[in-house]
DNA sequence: TTTATATTTGACCGCTTGGTTAAACCGTAT
DNA sequence: ATACGGTTTAACCAAGCGGTCAAATATAAA
């Protein structure tokens, strides 16, 4: 029945995201994956043909969970300061609960661009500034921002945000020897890189 | 003769580590490292006796020259601020020449924490703030700088040299959209990391 | 109950993989 | 010349891979 389809078609997806996302697109096996769905190997090709195909799927929509925490940031009627605030603490959760993902996804593009175009094109990053300019033009003048060095902030609230979560296995060894614990550092980082940026940014 | 072994050796480990950086360790095949070097895949495992004792030796150097950029920054006997204009236009002209390294090493160090164990333990993270202490003791109160917060500078810091590489695959879609050239974006980071970074820790 | 359709399985296939082996090759010291 | 050491090769192997297939099973309509 298409309940009981459902059901394994969803079994199948969240064993295959556990395991792409743990070995990578190359690491990852299909009997891997059917053994942690608790099916048949048969059975994957049956709902999903073949691995690039599953693959591209899990891929897709991993991506589209990161990608699309960047947007409630141009929807919300909040200032600058606070819409910055709120990124950093919504992301920054979010990738608390879901470690492997930034890596994940940064390696298999980097492994794959073409991957990624798609999505990209869905999001009017050009329209950016415009959006910036109509939402805070009251305030903007207060922060040294301008359409040249946006792509410089942007990315650098990024890499503050992601970076930690795609160096972790370093930050933990280098951490250990410094007697830090990554789960308050992650938990500090929500304000301190706020805050940090905001400081920067300021006039 | 020696001489010959060591061309071979060398011409090996350089198809090694072009290969292995463009594709992974699970990407990377046999064969095709072979093929790179010229030679027959037998010969790989007369030289290399397994695939992992000759990624083993390809990433530990890699890894190496990426991390022994941290080091001269120490050395220098130069006020804090120069050392972190310093260090961004050191780290990013050499990514910029070896584009591909910052994704392979984060990568391959999420799949397998170990590695970089014996690497980081070399470097004595634990130290910085003692030596921070000692080189700057008559400029640190002019800055935002403590023990608590070193980890945040410092992580923010290697973020926003590092992440523009790892997510190039990424940037180069998104810039595109908005008529911004990457490698120009990479050399204005020099500056702007720098200074942004200054502006904020300075009280 | 029978029939038609969708789901699940074990067995299987061709190919690629990392790795081995025995023989050929080559410079050199005797 | 020849005997010897390290170097290089073609041929080969077992294991593992993604993927297929025909048969078995479950499901629901007739």
């Amino acid at each position: 029945m298409t309940e009981n389809d459902k059901q394994t078609e969803e079994k199948i997806f969240e064993a295959a995201t556990d395991v792409f996302v743990e070995k990578g697109m190359d690491g990852a096996r299909m009997q891997d994956i059917a053994t942690h769905a608790g099916i048949n190997k048969a059975l994957l090709h049956y709902y999903f043909r073949t691995k690039d195909q599953l693959f591209s799927k899990v891929f897709e929509k991993i991506a589209g969970r990161m990608f699309s925490k960047f947007a409630p940031v141009f929807d919300e009627k909040i200032p600058l300061e606070e819409k910055i605030r709120f990124f950093f603490n919504e992301h920054i959760s979010f990738m608390k609960d879901n470690p492997r993902l930034p890596g994940f996804i940064l390696n298999e593009i980097n492994r794959n661009p073409a991957r990624i175009k798609k999505l990209l094109s869905t999001i009017e990053f050009g329209k950016i500034w415009t959006i910036l300019c109509e939402q805070h033009k009251d305030e903007l003048h207060k922060y040294n921002i301008t359409q040249e060095n946006l792509p410089q902030i942007m990315t650098t609230i990024a890499s503050m945000s992601v970076f930690p979560f795609a160096a972790k296995g370093i930050l933990e060894g280098i951490f250990q020897n410094m007697g830090v614990n990554f789960d308050k550092y992650i938990e500090e980082r929500k304000v301190f890189a706020a805050e940090f940026v905001i400081k920067s940014i300021t006039k």
